[in-house]
DNA sequence: AAAGATACTTGAGTATGTCAACCTTATATA
DNA sequence: TATATAAGGTTGACATACTCAAGTATCTTT
């Protein structure tokens, strides 16, 4: 019992190791049909609301200096924008410009294109799928 | 019916790119215990067999030299080896040393530690869990 | 107000990635 | 058979992505 359970779990953890290479590449492959390096491409991702630079560099697990440059360089294609908060004016907020909402709609579209659990999944499928994804981040 | 279906579908890849961005710090987070960059984690990881130069960067989804640095520095440390394939002698396989697969095993270990689902799903849905995703894998 | 913590930037250095040009070996075509 | 074409890897030049240590500006604590 015990070995099936963690045979089980490791199996999990292959499969979806896999379809998070799946995943991925979708999105930097959506990315780069609009000019984004991979890097750039999760960085758009992950601004669906304004984030602060350290909340950015905490998602990513990387140093905050690295957030620097990333954020330089969307910075100059116009596709974000740093504002200062009100409450902390040590903390920047970056932003999505109306250029960068635009190209991350484009990218998001691009990706449910081209990996479509949905298109793969009976709709009873997909809900069960959802209900477990759901018990797993019950954080 | 259709846009539920639709929403279903974009809340399942929501869910799925955090699982992923989860699984992922975890390889790397693990990885970096061993002393190996999140390239190199994700490369060894994908050692399990040995592989072509190009099944690597197919699999990475990158240009073919970028693989020959990745792995000029992990066989700089003696966790992998080139072998010339008999069959075509333009082909390099790369397999682990035993290094490697020692490391690779850790890694491997740390991350079922760091991360599972086994602990949060009952027996039960984990095996509902791995039949949905066997079924969207079916390539 | 002084000391310490927090958010971010800078600079130096390494790793990761692309592209174009090249060498070697296989394969196709004449 | 010869010759062209393609495929697997490497190299060199360059942009990007990352880490670490040190620095600046702004809170927070005492």
């Amino acid at each position: 019992m015990e070995t099936q359970s963690a045979d089980t779990g490791a199996q999990i953890i292959r499969r979806l190791l896999n379809l998070m290479g799946r995943i991925h590449h979708a999105l930097v492959r959506s990315g780069a049909n609009h000019g984004l390096s991979p890097a750039q491409a999760v960085t758009l991702w992950s601004l669906e609301e304004p984030q602060a630079m350290k909340d950015i560099a905490n998602l990513f697990g990387c140093d905050p200096s690295n957030v620097t440059g990333l954020v330089d360089r969307l910075e100059s294609q116009d596709l974000v924008r740093r504002t200062s908060a009100a409450a902390d004016r040590r903390v920047k907020l970056i932003e999505l410009t109306e250029e960068g909402a635009k190209i991350r709609r484009a990218v998001e579209d691009g990706m449910e294109k081209g990996l479509c659990p949905s298109t793969e999944l009976s709709l009873e499928d997909q809900q069960q799928l959802l209900g477990l994804l759901q018990k797993i981040q019950h954080d």
